[in-house]
DNA sequence: CTGAAAGCGCTTACAG
DNA sequence: CTGAAAGCGCTTACAG
């Protein structure tokens, strides 16, 4: 039967002891007629059930079989075909991200961080984007998951606040790790990203500053960040003995657009905030746009804090002073979480869950004027 | 054999017309237990073979046999496993984006362009962010590929201008496009960005703003785009009769600190220039920083040009003026290209090979004040 | 134009 | 602790 195949490899057919094969430049790479199970199997004189139990590390398996198999596969640079085995396990070594988040950065982050933990672990990311909004969405998710046979998916903010899409992947019975503000899930299903602690964060070091009247720009109602960056805003500013007013808040989008909007209402009002704790870097550079338009000069009238601190922060002018998310190694824990399922990778995996959010102080935060 | 199987589907077993399945809500996503081939060719009394026909598309086939199995296929919602088929195929139904691109923005895109392409078709992407500076990287290129079993590979600048990663490719037999400045290679493995035709565009705009002191900052050498950017630019500046002077020239590396540092030592030339055309957007940024810490105000004491706009662009103050790029485009006609090669998709992608930058003027560049 | 057999490269029961 | 058989869901020759 392997006799017909138009392999290229030299010799090493027909059982038998066989020379080394010619390990070229990287050694990894014998060519294009792929080695099978069924080679090794009959190289190191086993059935092929058994190189099949060394590759899936199976513990009742004698060490010496074990480590005769397992010389013969390095030595072949022996590497299990993804897709037949995912048909035999019924599931595709695949992880999935699935994100409906406006921001390049967070995603490109996240992406690597998923890939981070997925190294040398024989899984590949495969990335979709989707619209929440779309009446098609939950149809389209299970589709896709359900498709390919995911073997789990990683749900970043806002798709991970969504009560459908996790119901929707648990009808289908795929696995999945929410990133969110707080515990919205078990905790293996979940990376907390303690988002009221970077705003109470902010909310000190404008208090510190010496900063009496500040306003807020939230994001939309129906993120969960939005919350808990104000509640955590709210609770800093308390904690100093201020108050955040009624009228120094206003609702954003996380877009540009809608930080610039909502910054002219604020700077409108009469008595003008002092600094205003935008809910994103966003919408915190739409507050730039804002003050540059009303002549306010940054951060001498005006103090601005962002939250994420995205690639843009440090970027615009003068830098910005914003929150840190660790997003790559938040991808990272989810990933591992995903693969701690498997019995692969670390155990601890399945419960560490939290994430600190870290104030970056750059110049677009001072001291009051007035 | 079926039997056994613990699906929750109801009847549909046995042969014989069955009642038509209960689709709920969307209709397409008939519980778990999932529909196979020897299902539908059991329902509509043909082979599995006919049945794969009809998924396949073959052209020698009885229409009326096509469209009582296509029937019976729509009214199960049934859709062929990936994995199953990938394995019969030798060759897995995944694009992959290999990537070496620090803009993130410019990744989303072209990921967001290559789903454009895929979808419907079954196919799916796969991410594969890579270093190109590293040892392993043509070994770990090449495991990456096979292992998989890529149906292709989209390869955006700058890994579109390694040889040695084409090369790789074409030894283990996978198809790729390429997404450079120029024709680097067969039409049908080509997006060409004609680079040359955005800064000479740059060019035009600032010479009839009445400029006559210009700079440059080139991207590294490395990059194909410094070169036909640069290229570009001189042809359009002599086109209005303007030379680009060897001390109005330096070179970046497309980041941030790169153009900063590039504009320093250009604005600190004896007789500076009263406009400068950075290689992307990100060293633009890098300019206005420069700007800043001189004291000098965009656009009235000095003009500033990009290229990509990128998200960027639009928030900066003054917004940049820049040269965009059909990123999303370019990336739907690359994956197309692949899809070309399997018969799938037009083909006319197979030639459609040429985009179009043009320049988005907005409010860094103005007249010069001297 | 259509089908029965063998195969893609792996794993899951089931024996021993 | 190890193996022979059957199977995952599809396709490729090969017949007819």
């Amino acid at each position: 039967m392997t006799v017909a195949r138009p392999t290229k490899k030299p010799a090493a057919k027909k059982g038998a002891p066989v020379p080394a094969p010619k390990r070229s430049s990287g050694g990894l790479t014998n060519s294009v007629g792929k080695i099978t199970i069924n080679d090794i199997a009959r190289l190191s004189g086993v059935s092929k059930k058994t190189v099949s139990r060394v590759i899936n590390q199976s513990p009742l398996l004698n060490a010496e079989t074990r480590d005769k198999v397992q010389a013969i596969i390095d030595q072949h640079g022996y590497v299990p075909d993804p897709q037949a085995r995912g048909l035999a396990f019924r599931r595709a070594f695949l992880i999935g991200l699935v994100y409906d988040n406006p921001n390049a950065q967070y995603v490109i982050d996240m992406q690597q961080g998923i890939l981070d933990a997925v190294r040398g672990s024989g899984f590949e990311l495969i990335v979709h984007p989707c619209a929440r909004t779309s009446a098609s969405f939950l149809t389209e998710l299970k589709m896709f998951v359900q498709r390919q046979k995911l073997f789990g998916v990683v749900l970043p903010p806002s798709v991970s606040e969504d009560v459908g899409a996790c119901q929707a992947l648990a009808d289908v019975e795929c696995p999945y790790v929410r990133i969110a503000s707080i515990p919205l899930d078990e905790p293996q299903n979940m990376v907390v990203t303690n988002d009221y602690r970077g705003a109470y964060e902010a909310a000190l070091h404008l208090a510190d500053l010496g900063h009496r009247r500040v306003a807020f720009i939230s994001g939309p109602k129906s993120f969960r960040s939005s919350h808990e960056r104000k509640r955590g805003f709210v609770m800093g500013l308390e904690a100093k003995g201020l108050k955040l007013a009624a009228n120094m808040v206003a609702e954003g989008a996380y877009t540009f657009e809608s930080g610039w909007h909502a910054a002219r209402i604020l700077l409108a009002r009469p008595n003008r905030p002092t600094a205003i704790f935008a809910g994103n870097d966003e919408m915190a550079t739409g507050v730039y746009r804002a003050a540059h338009e009303s002549g306010l000069n940054i951060p001498a009238d005006l103090s601005v804090v962002g939250y994420d601190d995205s690639s843009i922060a440090a970027k615009v002018w003068p830098p910005l002073t914003s929150v840190r998310l660790p997003i790559r190694a938040m991808g990272r824990i989810a990933a591992e979480k995903l693969l701690a399922r498997a019995g692969r990778g670390p155990a601890k995996a399945a419960t560490e869950v939290e994430v600190v959010p870290s104030l970056v102080t750059r110049h677009s935060s001072g001291p009051p004027s007035a």
